[in-house]
DNA sequence: AGCGTGCTTGACGTTAACGTAAATGTAACG
DNA sequence: CGTTACATTTACGTTAACGTCAAGCACGCT
């Protein structure tokens, strides 16, 4: 039978979420994870895999480790706190206010630029025309 | 008659762009900008100004100063070379690409903390309720 | 001369999220 | 027991775009 063991090493728990053990160590050192240890050696277990998932998912909503290791946090002592459940809204409703704005300035910045570079090719247009006034021999 | 000499101080420059000294010098290490001395004082040109406009604009378009750089010298040699304009096209266009493709992931990001949000919110609305088996006295 | 103000040049500090290298450990294989 | 193959800790390096002193000119005014 396949080695149930449901913790995983170093590598495999790299190879599974495509981290470096940096990331892993580093991951700790910040207290977003904890291993276990078998002497020396980490043992990542199931409560740490679905962590690493908050973690990286967080990542892509761009919240900074901090935010998520509080968020994290928040998540431990019982499961029905509800006013630290209403930070964590509070928080990402925050977050994602702030990412409504970037989009915002995000479209403009790619509208402004869209409008140069249109402006741009007319200009080269014009340039590459062998010149209006000459033609017509 | 006002003092038109054209030129800015350091200090000029940076209430007119809302940028510090700090930032001027800055870019002028970064070969950003070229103001001229007056003994070992600064004094920005128009053309000084010009570029500052460039400069800012750029950023507000996400791009390095690396980028910046490369892009203004290319507008030096004589403003008619073809294929460098092209070149700076390119890189104007890849950058668009950047900015359209973190608007799509944005996009995802949102929207995924958008449905979290909402989940949540049921949530906390479960909890707050007074458990509906116990109702019904 | 002395003072205040503004400007100048270094040069080190900051932040985030790891990368990278060095020295050491240890577990298993043959 | 020696080697191979990972693991571990420690600690300095990286990147961008400035911030933040520190120490010292340079000018005009009194």
């Amino acid at each position: 039978m396949t080695d149930t063991t449901d913790t995983l090493t170093i590598r495999e728990m790299c190879d599974a979420f495509d981290v470096t053990p940096r990331t892993l160590r580093f991951y700790e050192a910040k207290e977003l994870l904890f291993p276990i240890r078998l002497g020396t050696r980490r043992l990542f277990t199931r409560a740490d895999r679905a962590r690493l998932t908050l973690i990286l998912r967080g990542k892509r909503f761009g919240f900074s480790l901090e935010d998520i290791r509080q968020l994290l946090a928040m998540y431990e002592p019982d499961g029905s706190n509800l006013t630290q459940m209403q930070r964590t809204f509070e928080i990402a409703r925050d977050r994602l206010a702030q990412m409504e704005a970037q989009r915002a300035e995000l479209d403009v910045a790619i509208a402004e630029l869209k409008t140069q570079l249109a402006e741009g090719e007319k200009m080269i247009a014009a340039f590459r025309a062998p010149a209006v006034e000459q033609g017509r021999p």
